[in-house]
DNA sequence: GATCCGAATGTGCACGTTCACATCCACTGT
DNA sequence: ACAGTGGATGTGAACGTGCACATTCGGATC
């Protein structure tokens, strides 16, 4: 009943051993599930390990072995939903495989920044990585860094070092970009991502898709930072012009931001305004107008990112990935064109 | 020129010595800022390490020193913003400290959901932890399962068994409350967190207070779940009601939520009814009507916690933590009482 | 000039685990 | 009866680092 004298020292595996009247190797064959042991020993040897609240001591594994069982992820603006809705999946997902997630935040996006991070994984002797944080940038400091250890991004980069999810962000933008077309907008503002985020990238590129096969105008995109608060600063903005009738944001938070300005400024959403987001975050459905944004599954997108990555580390052929491709949820935010010049039908 | 011809192995410290003509011991001593060692010989031996690529092996060094230099971080609903803000905070200065930080979500809150994310958090050898997960039951698996390492709750549990910071949410939520009150509100709903949350406690015991000191009536809190769906749910079923005139809830995306609910109902915030949140996520002043809460820095409660918790790690006398006190955010979802009864005063 | 001192460096072992190889034993086939 | 087989277990070394202890050496002290 009384817990066992400690001397200081964890028990180690020949403890175990000298208690279950074995050799140390037996022990460590317990551990390691080895086929041939006798059912009667492995029970003893279990017996010990509770007995002595024994724990393997995974430095000294990782030493023989070389394999640290953990794999890290390099994130950036990991404070929004969409990120750290998919760090969260990747960590259960590690864990379910049996290891361990190491975050590194990229607080700023300097490539000294950036190759410091990378630095402070690499010391952790990761046996892959997992990239959030897809700027460009971080894959050139990657590339030029030779991290040694396979590497996934969340997004596809059109780079060959390494392994890419493919959701399918242009789709999704195009989608989101045609919806508004098929409500007879014709003057459609894009404002997107900033410049160097690949999801930025990839979704800009789908509204000038989008814009282009209906042989619309374009209106120059603007470029912002994700932030609601900068969706505020662009609505403020747009309103002084007036020669829209819609707007295409590249995250929910700068949509959200864009219909306080809208509103602030009289103008009404989706009646003078329609308005749609990308991500569909949780307050999106919430928020007045509700607003119609395009719903990406974050938590798969961790998940399948993980997959993706032990399987490379365990060396086995390559796996398909079947493309992830983001769904529009239309609600309340958009709305058939209004005859124009509609402002004062308010 | 050419990159150094690796035999499948990465070089050890043995082979740095071997380059540099000194024995391993010295490329220790340089790795260790050893004192006494000549300004030569140490750049002799960073030429060494610089020419080998050397990396030091975290898992050798942990073996014989037994120190990890990790730290875990149990969290829960690490998808919102408060939470993933922390975690952020956490990981930036536990690097700042050369620590690395180990991340396992409470996907689900059972005991046997909880002791498997310590558990797998203990192979990890981690020196110590933040528990951003301020559940009472958390607590109690932790003290049970006497995980031998000093533990940092975010959040004041009254506990003794290990560190808390005190962020006083209860102030917090007093003063939102008296906010309410100060503008003549004297029916007041709470729409709580989950029981449990301790921070959900804190908050509903701010609000019983001022309610309290006021000597006003006292309407039974609604007991949540922190999302905003649940809000739009509790906000349905108290239109029904109508015997209030103002909401407290415990958290921004649930007063979200809410003032949908009171939307789709025709009840105008905050004409008709003034709705309270807690937290001020980034949103919150975009929405419409900008949404009254309460400012806590998350940030500096992460970072704060780190300082704690290595204080603590590395024997150091206790250090006094002063509190943090969240401050309140009056913005538009809150108004003085209409005449009653104003319903039909839109 | 013998002695002592401290700075600078080297030697061997220990940390806890797994791996390669050796050993023991019961059972099989001839 | 004997070699062969394979299951169950044991033995010793190795992984890369830091610690305790030894050694060397130049200079200060008397």
């Amino acid at each position: 009943m009384s817990p066992p004298q400690d001397r200081g020292r964890a028990p180690s595996i020949r403890d175990v051993a000298r208690l279950a009247e074995v050799s140390h190797q037996t022990v460590s064959r317990v551990l390691n599930d080895h086929p041939s042991i006798r059912p009667e020993t492995r029970e003893r040897v279990l017996q010990a390990m509770e007995t002595l609240q024994y724990r393997p001591n995974r430095a000294a594994r990782t030493l023989v072995t070389s394999r640290s069982n953990t794999i890290g992820v390099l994130a950036a603006l990991s404070t929004t939903y969409g990120p750290a809705t998919s760090i969260a999946a990747i960590e259960d997902a590690a864990r379910e495989h049996g290891y361990h997630v190491n975050t590194a935040n990229l607080a700023d996006t300097s490539p000294a920044g950036i190759a410091d991070a990378i630095e402070h994984l690499m010391l952790q002797a990761i046996e892959g990585l997992v990239v959030i944080a897809p700027q460009v940038r971080v894959f050139e400091v990657l590339a030029a860094s030779s991290i040694g250890v396979p590497f996934v991004s969340l997004q596809s980069t059109g780079r060959r070092d390494h392994l890419a999810l493919s959701v399918d962000q242009v789709t999704g933008a195009r989608r989101a970009t045609q919806h508004l077309i098929g409500l007879g907008h014709r003057e459609i503002v894009h404002l997107a991502g900033p410049q160097d985020w690949i999801e930025a990238e990839a979704r800009m590129r789908g509204f000038l898709e989008a814009i282009d096969d209906a042989e619309l105008g374009l209106h120059p995109p603007i470029l912002g930072d994700w932030t609601a608060d900068f969706g505020y600063y662009a609505g403020s903005e747009l309103v002084r012009r007036r020669d829209f009738t819609a707007v295409f944001a590249a995250n929910d938070e700068m949509a959200i931001g864009l219909m306080h300005a809208f509103r602030d400024a009289g103008l009404d959403v989706p009646g003078d305004v329609s308005v749609v987001g990308f991500d569909d975050i949780p307050v999106a459905k919430h928020v007045a107008p509700t607003l119609t944004t395009v719903y990406q599954d974050f938590h798969e997108i961790g998940r399948r990112a993980v997959a993706l990555l032990l399987n490379q580390v365990h060396g086995a052929e390559r796996i398909e990935v079947e493309d992830i491709v983001p769904r529009l949820v239309v609600r309340g935010s958009t709305a058939p064109v209004a005859v124009r010049p509609a402002p004062s039908a308010r």
